[in-house]
DNA sequence: TATGAATGAGTATTCATTCAT
DNA sequence: TATGAATGAATACTCATTCAT
């Protein structure tokens, strides 16, 4: 029971392994299928058990380290903080993942945004739903407070602010604006605007 | 004079429409370059002096048609109307030329997006960027008159416009949004959020 | 006791049947042996437990019906009738095989025709021997009736009716005769032909 | 205009001279293009502006080589002998194109006799078909002096004299007899039972 | 008997692009 | 300008078969 389970997760490991350190040294593009699979000391053929095709060896080293780093984000949320703060506080973590490793960050957005079906589709799908529905209790929330105004329903408003982070990193990705400028002043920018915006009417305001 | 200009026109025109035709045909990937080049009825590598390489037959056939359809746009502008609506006739335009033809329009959309560097690259920073400079004027005379606050420079301002319909269109593109909400709906209330994000702060407005 | 062999027999059946339908449904190479074990409800490996080699599943499933077809075909030999109508009858039995399954049979002669060694050539070699060699019989018979010649030995003419047969059918396999014409006039023509030339030399011929 | 022309037939010539020399060397299957557009010393890719593909280098190989065996063979026929001569003299010489290259002939004839559609079918119709009208006027010949029986047409009697041929020519491509007993009497006898069928009913026979 | 995870061989072919004419 | 023959890089992936359990 354990053993098989273990084999597998160990294969697992090694071909994640393999694949980032090839990818980081050689580059994505350059690196083969092959020469992953003999780095990770198995067959040709066993790769493609455990991924469908090279794309998703991307996904294997990206998902995890997203999964972790939006759970602990949340984990540690600011709830004390103005809520400009904790998005930031989230997707600044997101922008983390992708820091010390632009150009694999670059491929791995291009195969999530431009490859239509197919599981990797569907995992990117899953995981930017399940990424907002974390997001909107919080956006519901402000809402309750009265500090955020209700007629955009919060599904609409988390997806209109992951839109905005999306800009904001792919501003980094192609050279529009330096890790630091995109992750700090443009991201904030953007979801202040977008706040700002969202701010609940106020009664009795002098028209 | 003419005549070697003419000539030279002509072709591009044939080649042009031959790529369009086929890449409708049988989409992009699965045309070939000597295919084209049989339809415009030129030798293979004579399409090489037209086009520096294939994706830039996508933007041949797609530049010419934006930019008729900006300058159009930006000439029937209704500019007695909100800025909102200004905005949406203008981005508007962008999707209509999209609209027929959406499957190449995300290989263009692809292409330009990420592909670094390269004639192609600076084409599209070049357009993006003198799509921008014409939509400054229309924030800069937003924010004389008061409309529109000056806490953000109106390039910036016009930055953000342009990411939202960006996002817009991928929202489409991808399947996430039929065309017509993506480009009424969800285009509005992204530009309606920002813009009253963007609303002056009003003096002697009670705390 | 028959419980087990029961269990391996319904197994082999399940194969046949799982393979007989996919290769119709999908073709011989489009179908993987894995699909067939799925179908088939058993391991992947266990389907080389009932055959050796992919290529045997095709005599798994024409085998069993070729020999019933001969079986039946000399049972029921019109025996009173002319040799010629004898041969058409049994010869006959075998295009009503591969009748209706045109482009699997064309794999299987194939398969039969061109593979060396190997259990497949062994077990097509056997067959043809031991085809022949109940028709060798018939021979005879119309030698010591004075109705053939002895001029060639009766196992050579049933080898060169068998090889007629095959003209036949294989002009049929591929399109070079519609089933019933290959079937009908093209192998009587042959085999009328054939028979005419070992009539026996008329003794008191007139030269 | 010979310039191009030539360097065009000299390419073509260093290619089959190449795969040839290999595939004797090494055997078809373990022959790959690659090597063999080296040793012709050109590009991978142009050995495809040559052939469609690999099967078809054998054709390049064995037609020219049959065409000019069957050409000599015509001009030389020994036409003061008997028919049955001629033909032998005739299919003899095709045996003797394969003979020095068993293997090689097998892989041709498999691909000719299998591959169904295609630029290599069609010309192996073409050569069939025109070996065949070339054979015709022999058999014409034969009944016009009596000869040979009118009850069935040359061109079906040339057809069958080829299906003949290439039984013997199978037999011996798959060791079911040795080239000098296939080539001489396996052949002979086969076409001497045919002839002997298709022989005139003499008038005036006793019945 | 049965399982099913693991193996690993294996290359023809395309096609964007160039460059000698 | 135009031609079109020539170039040559370049690898992911399948799937029949095996074998440790």
């Amino acid at each position: 029971m354990g053993r098989r389970e273990q084999a597998r997760q160990d294969k697992e490991r090694r071909i994640r392994e393999a694949a980032l350190t090839l990818f980081l040294e050689k580059g994505y593009e350059q690196t083969t299928t092959k020469e992953i699979a003999e780095a990770a000391d198995v067959a040709t053929g066993t790769l493609f058990l455990y991924v469908q095709d090279k794309p998703e060896l991307l996904a294997l080293i990206f998902q995890e380290r997203i999964s972790a780093a939006v759970d602990k984000a949340f984990a540690r949320l600011p709830g004390h903080r103005p809520l400009i703060d904790q998005l930031l506080h989230v997707f600044g973590a997101l922008f983390d993942v992708y820091r010390p490793m632009p150009d694999l960050a670059r491929e791995f957005v291009k195969a999530q945004f431009f490859v239509r079906g197919g599981k990797m589709f569907d995992e990117s799908t899953r995981f930017r739903d399940s990424f907002q529905a974390r997001m909107i209790p919080l956006f519901e929330a402000e809402q309750a407070a009265g500090r955020l105004g209700t007629d955009y329903p919060a599904p609409f408003v988390a997806r209109m602010a992951f839109s905005l982070y999306f800009n904001a990193l792919s501003a980094w990705l192609h050279g529009a604006a330096d890790f630091k400028t995109a992750r700090t002043s443009l991201l904030r920018s953007f979801l202040e605007i977008q706040m700002r915006g969202l701010a609940p009417v106020r009664k009795g305001n002098p028209s």
